[in-house]
This record gives structure tokens, C-alpha cells and sequence, in this order.
DNA sequence: GTCTATAGGTGGATAGAC
DNA sequence: GTCTATCCACCTATAGAC
């Protein structure tokens, strides 16, 4: 315990270069001179480069959890589904290298499976899912398919995410962080039932844009 | 004429290699191999693979530019915006690996400029902004920034289009490419007019989802 | 001018000695 | 377990033949 195991060190320093300059920089190489041994000892613990990879998009993933799951605090459906919006825009913009790799690049190293029900990104999905599915039970949005209109909302976000990322919107992250919400808000407004139109509608003709209540404009930090 | 000169010749290999395997798979000595020529030959034309590859992307932004003015056939602005979303869709699904050296690639060889307002990129954002302009203008759409909004619809439908080609949507293509239009149909009415809204609500009320009347619905092919 | 020959650098990965 | 050889594929660049 006292001496950290050698694959630990491995994956240690594989991650600060993944954060530090992205997949690229992740060389068996690289690795292993800053942990002190030659390229060929990694797979003693490692088969491959690029298992060696798929180590780190798996633990990204459990970070990405960790950051979602603080939207369960709230209390009702609607707040819980905004701040797991806010989560995944903090996650991306704390976590921007792991994000690439975990829903950016192609031909991911993820677990084994190849479609989109492998493990760990299965797990945030069903997250998205859930908190849907929970506004639509409770009433607070109109929505007939909840995995289909979860995955709506997930192309969103990622659409927004991906694109800032990759440096394709000449944006500071103040501005984008106030975009992204904004959209959000526009995008639930297509899903939000007749029924609650009224008091939203009103506050929306007021404004201009820029409505749904104080439930969901609740901050995450 | 007759003669094929070699550099378009060499363009052309790069492309087929391009669009059948990615962009990794555009190596020199590939190329040259199948061009007939050493790898150092293709130095004489393009200083680098960078630029081999710039040249491609350029190509790639020029194609996709063609398929959004396809839209501008149809006679109404509501109706160009949305014909304009299928032709997006379709040039995503017909050229997969431009697609994705263009927008899904982080270090994009574009030709030399940073930030968005890059050559080739720029000009379809801007068709894009010009498509909701119209609409605004016409009282089909509440825009309060139309360059804001058209961002938002762009980050929409690359979200969309990009998970897919990533491979982590569990979707048929004639399943996602209805899931799409949904999906947009849902967006805009987060924009729609209040005004417009009570044909749209009734028709809404009646189906549960999937409105927005035929000029919308007008189909690409 | 265009190309070949060749050499240097980075990377991943296997085989087999210690 | 770890290492030394060693090989392969790739990009880049210089020298010099045609």
C-alpha cells in the first residue's frame, strides 16, 4: 500500500499526460520514462497501447458519474435534470481531454462492446434517461419516447460541447456556458406540455426569451 | 487534359484513401504507392501532409457547401432552413469521413486561420445564419440573435449527426434520419412564434408530437 | 524541374536473454 | 518482471541523378 503498485504508476502517469496534452501524447514511450522503465515492461500490465487507453476512458467515465450524480440532490425533476445539464458542461470544460476521448473520438477503445450499450457509457446514458423519464412521470415535460428524447437532449449538449471544444466557436467559456443554457432552455421548451405553457409563455413574451422558473434555473455550483 | 497532372492525380488517391478509411489512412507512402510514384515525390506538390490533407478538407467543404444550397429551391424560408437540415444530414451520411475530418477532428489542417471564422467553415455557418435570418425575418421563427441561434442549431444537428457516426447511437440509419427530423422539429418550436402557435398547438394536441405542418416537412430527395 | 536514394526521428510491438 | 535487441510503419529532409 505504502508502495504504490507499478500498473497504478502506470495508469498515474499515463492520465496527467492524457489531461496534459490528449490521446496523442500517450506513448508507451512517454509512459514509461516517467515512470522509470523501459517502453517493453508496460505490457507486463498492459497488452496494448491501446488497452492501456481504454483504462483511462473507463475511469473518465467514473469521474463523468461522480459529476452527474451531484444533480440528485435536488429535489424535484425538473432541477435535477437542469443541474445534470450543468454537470456535463462542467465536466467537459474540467475534463476537456478526457471528454474528447470519451465522445469525440472515433474507433474509442471502450470496453469491449462496439455499439452504444457498453458498460460504462451505458451507465451515464441511463442516467439521462432516468432523469427524463422522472419529468415526464411528475408532469413536467411532454415526452413519448423518454430514451429517444434523452438521446435528443444528450446531442444536444454534446453537439454544444464537442463543437466549443474543438475550437469551432469564437466564444469565451462565460459566453458559452450562457449559450448553453440558454438552448437547453429552448430545446425543453419544444418538450414541455401544453398544460404548463401559460405561466411560461407569459413570462416568455415578457422577456423575449430566456424562461422556465426558478426550479430550473438553479445553479449547480 | 488527357493526362491526368499528377497532382490531381495524387488529390485523387488521397480522396479514395480519404473517404474509405479515414484520415489516418492518408500516408504518403500510400498514397505514392498507388499513384505510382516514391513518397518523396508527392513533396514536390504539397510541402507536407498537413497541407495533402488541408487540400482534402477544403475539398470536403466545398462539396458540403453544394449540398446545402440545394436548399434554396424551396420557396419558403421556414421550408429552406429545414430542406437545408436533411441536406446536412444527407452530406454527413453520404461522405461519413469528410464529415468527421471537418467537424469531429480536433487539429483540423484548415487552411490557416484559428478560430471559426476559418475560409470554408465560415461560409456554410453563414449559410446557415442567412437560412435563420430569412425565417426570422418571415415571422417563422422568435430570434432574438440569429448568428446565436443558427449556433444552436448547428451544435443540434452535429450533436445528432456526430454520435452517430461515432458509432454510440443503437440506431438503424432510416432510424436515426427520422429521429433527426423529429428531433429538429422539437428545437424549433422551442424558437417558434407565440403567434404561431395555436394551429401548431392543435395539431400538436392531436398527434402528441411530430407537427409543424408540410412546408416543413417538405422532404430533401 | 522532377524524381530517386538514403538517412534520421518517433512510435508500437515481438522474441528471447537475464 | 524487466530488459536488450530488433522489426515494422510512418513522416521529414537533404543530396544528387535524370
Amino acid at each position: 500500500m505504502a508502495e504504490p503498485p507499478i500498473r497504478s504508476r502506470i495508469l498515474e502517469e499515463a492520465r496527467d499526460l492524457f489531461v496534459a496534452q490528449g490521446a496523442a501524447a500517450v506513448t508507451m514511450r512517454g509512459v514509461a520514462a516517467r515512470v522509470g522503465v523501459t517502453p517493453m515492461a508496460l505490457y507486463r500490465y498492459f497488452p496494448s497501447r491501446e488497452e492501456l487507453l481504454g483504462a483511462l476512458v473507463e475511469q473518465g467515465h467514473a469521474t463523468f458519474l461522480g459529476y452527474l450524480n451531484r444533480s440528485l440532490r435536488e429535489t424535484t425533476p425538473l432541477a435535477r435534470l437542469a443541474v445534470a445539464g450543468e454537470q456535463y458542461l462542467r465536466f467537459a470544460l474540467e475534463h476537456p481531454q478526457s471528454y474528447a476521448v470519451m465522445f469525440m473520438e472515433r474507433d474509442v477503445p471502450v470496453g469491449r462492446a462496439g455499439a452504444a450499450d457498453a458498460g460504462e457509457g451505458a451507465a451515464t446514458f441511463r442516467f439521462l434517461v432516468d432523469r427524463v423519464r422522472d419529468c415526464s412521470a411528475a408532469g413536467a415535460l411532454e415526452v413519448a419516447d423518454a430514451e429517444e428524447t434523452a438521446l435528443v437532449v444528450w446531442a444536444h449538449v454534446h453537439g454544444l460541447v464537442s463543437l466549443f471544444l474543438a475550437g469551432k466557436l469564437p466564444l469565451a467559456e462565460r459566453e458559452f456556458a450562457d449559450l448553453y443554457r440558454r438552448s437547453i432552455d429552448a430545446l425543453l421548451r419544444g418538450f414541455a406540455p401544453p398544460a404548463a405553457a401559460p405561466a411560461s409563455a407569459s413570462a416568455r413574451r415578457a422577456t423575449g426569451r430566456r424562461v422556465r422558473g426558478g426550479t430550473v434555473a438553479t445553479r449547480a455550483r
